[in-house]
RNA sequence: GGUUCCGUGGCCGAGUGGCUAGGCACUGGUCUGCAAAACCAGCUACAGCGGUUCGAGUCCGCUCGGAACCUCCA
């Protein structure tokens, strides 16, 4: 059977050319994926989260649709310049400092931390997390490889690339971010080595470390550290190859990051790197930007928990993913307290259908167009990754599986379609996750044994117009958070 | 100031020139001891002003408003 992606073709919003375009994969059947991973010097943010939970959705529908992925996503843990220091320190060393512990007892809090969160909103681990300091001959060697071409210089033990070099030989400095040469020398700022730089827009594949600075390798050129932007291409070259599928990233990194990458790749190897550049967009809360300084900012750890004064009350993690889909990966989104709320009704309604999917009963003939619908379902989602459309497909099997009268009929061979299909949109691509898996299953089934008992006493309560002890009941379990409901055939509750 | 992008019904959010996205809220109904839940039905918007077109939310221009980036940032 031939796989599914070449029933439903993909194709990719591609930011380097800025157009949608048919995905075809350098190896037939084989993708390559490289994301950039967060710097691990402070909590993970709401931000990086949607970023990578994006990215595991793209990951998820790649693997659904027959391709072997190899998904790289690295882990920062050195080498970017604090903003603030006019020493030129090394943003994790400056933490350490701060804090009186080793760099790397910062990086393994953090990356432990990041997991947890990617963990708690069901994203899968990719499949190569590489660090920058787990990588650092690769990368010497490349800032090598870059001089030997004679688009770098050695400045005071420091590198820089040389952009006017690079762009003068064919290079194009810019193609991503579409800007021009002559724009970016304007406004540059006091950073610690501009003075050793040629051009404002060079920038820096190895920087000497200062007498201050914690975290140094030896290279050629001075005991220091690796450049921003050199991690990406090294490892993207090291585990993907000089040529490779997708890369991916927050839009706050195309420029100058992805920009650099490019510019390095290019320059190593006359490749660019990536063919299809994806870049999925930010978030804001309530309106504005994140910023911790105005105290408009929300942890994940909050948010799931709602421990936050801009929340009425915590979400589940699964409440947080579906809202994420519900939007474009592309489009900025907005975070709000009214929004998950919103989000939360749908998603509880989208699950407690999927539940109700396996007490359905098969019938001798189908009268639903359950191949058109499926059909639907994937062009959607081959369309660019469109997780919104694909919802409000979902939601139109919502309404079969949960008519009262059953409006629709399956035949037990159509049934089982419709369920596998079901689940591995929601579950499978979405990556939504059932409540109940969150609660101990002896517990749950103790509560559930408590509460039929429960419920039996006061259904014999309402037979004999006992109103007072039935509502009783009622709104004390309420209170309690559990909630009744009263359906045609008996009574069930949920927390 | 420059680059990129966005402004869609009460709210959130899809829309790839012509065909009701969807969710939440709301209103009516079914059910019900009451309520909730559930189910059924209704709710037709595209910031403003011009232009292109037989036809524009969708393309072009201008105006207003917002976002990201231009300095580490997903």
């Amino acid at each position: 059977m031939d796989p599914l992606y070449t029933s439903y073709p993909l194709s990719i919003d591609n930011s380097l050319t800025g157009e949608k375009e048919a995905f075809v994969p350098v190896h037939e059947g084989n993708v390559g994926m490289y994301v950039c991973g967060p710097t691990v010097y402070s909590d993970v943010h709401l931000g990086n989260a949607r970023t990578f939970t994006s990215f595991d959705m793209i990951f998820r529908y790649l693997k659904h649709l027959g391709y072997k992925v190899r998904y790289v996503r690295n882990i920062t843990d050195a080498g970017h310049l604090e903003n603030d220091a006019d020493t030129g320190e090394d943003k994790i060393a400056k933490k350490a400092r701060l804090e009186q512990i080793e760099p790397m007892e910062i990086v393994q809090r953090y990356t432990v931390d990041f997991h947890k969160v990617m963990d708690a909103l069901n994203a899968f681990p990719p499949s190569i997390e590489p660090t920058a300091t787990g990588h650092i001959s690769e990368q010497i060697e490349m800032v090598q490889s870059i001089l030997d071409k004679g688009w770098a210089y050695e400045s005071n033990g420091s590198v820089y690339f040389d952009v006017t070099a690079y762009n003068a030989n064919g290079g194009a400095y810019g193609i991503l971010s579409g800007r021009k040469m002559d724009e970016l020398q304007a406004g540059t700022r006091a950073l610690d080595g501009q003075e050793e730089k040629r051009n404002p827009s060079d920038f820096a594949l190895w920087k000497k470390a200062s007498p201050s600075h914690i975290m140094r390798w030896p290279s050629p050129w001075s005991v220091g550290f690796p450049g921003w932007h050199l991690e990406c291409s090294a490892m993207s070259t090291k585990y993907l190859g000089e040529t490779f599928d997708i890369h991916g990233g927050g839009m706050d990194l195309k420029f100058p990051h992805h920009e650099c990458e490019i510019a390095q790749n290019n320059a190593c190897s006359e490749q660019k790197g990536a063919r299809y550049w994806m870049h999925t967009n930010m978030l804001t809360l309530n309106g504005k930007r994140m910023s911790k300084s105005t105290g408009n900012t929300i942890l994940p750890r909050e948010l799931f928990s709602g421990d936050s004064p801009l929340l009425d009350k915590g979400f589940s993690p699964s409440v947080v993913r579906f809202f994420m889909m519900q939007a474009h990966y592309s489009s900025v989104l907005d975070f709000s307290n009214d929004a998950l709320l919103a989000a939360e009704k749908g998603h509880d309604r989208l699950l407690s259908a999927l539940e109700k999917l396996d007490t359905l009963d098969a019938s001798k003939e189908s009268t639903i167009g359950l191949e058109a619908w499926i059909d639907k379902c994937y062009q959607a989602m081959s369309d660019n990754f469109n997780t919104p459309i694909l919802i409000a497909h979902l939601f139109e099997a919502i309404k079969w599986i949960s008519s009262a009268e059953s409006a629709i009929a399956l035949s037990s061979a159509d049934l089982s379609i419709f369920k596998a299909a079901l689940h591995s949109f929601a579950f499978d691509l979405l990556g939504l996750r059932k409540k109940s898996l969150d609660a101990g299953d002896a517990h749950k089934d103790a509560l559930d044994k408590a509460m039929s008992l429960v419920i039996e006493l006061r259904a014999q309560a309402r037979l004999n117009k006992d109103w007072g002890t039935a509502d009783l009941i009622r709104d004390q379990l309420q209170e309690a958070g559990i909630k009744l409901k009263d359906g045609a055939e008996g009574t069930n509750y949920s927390l």
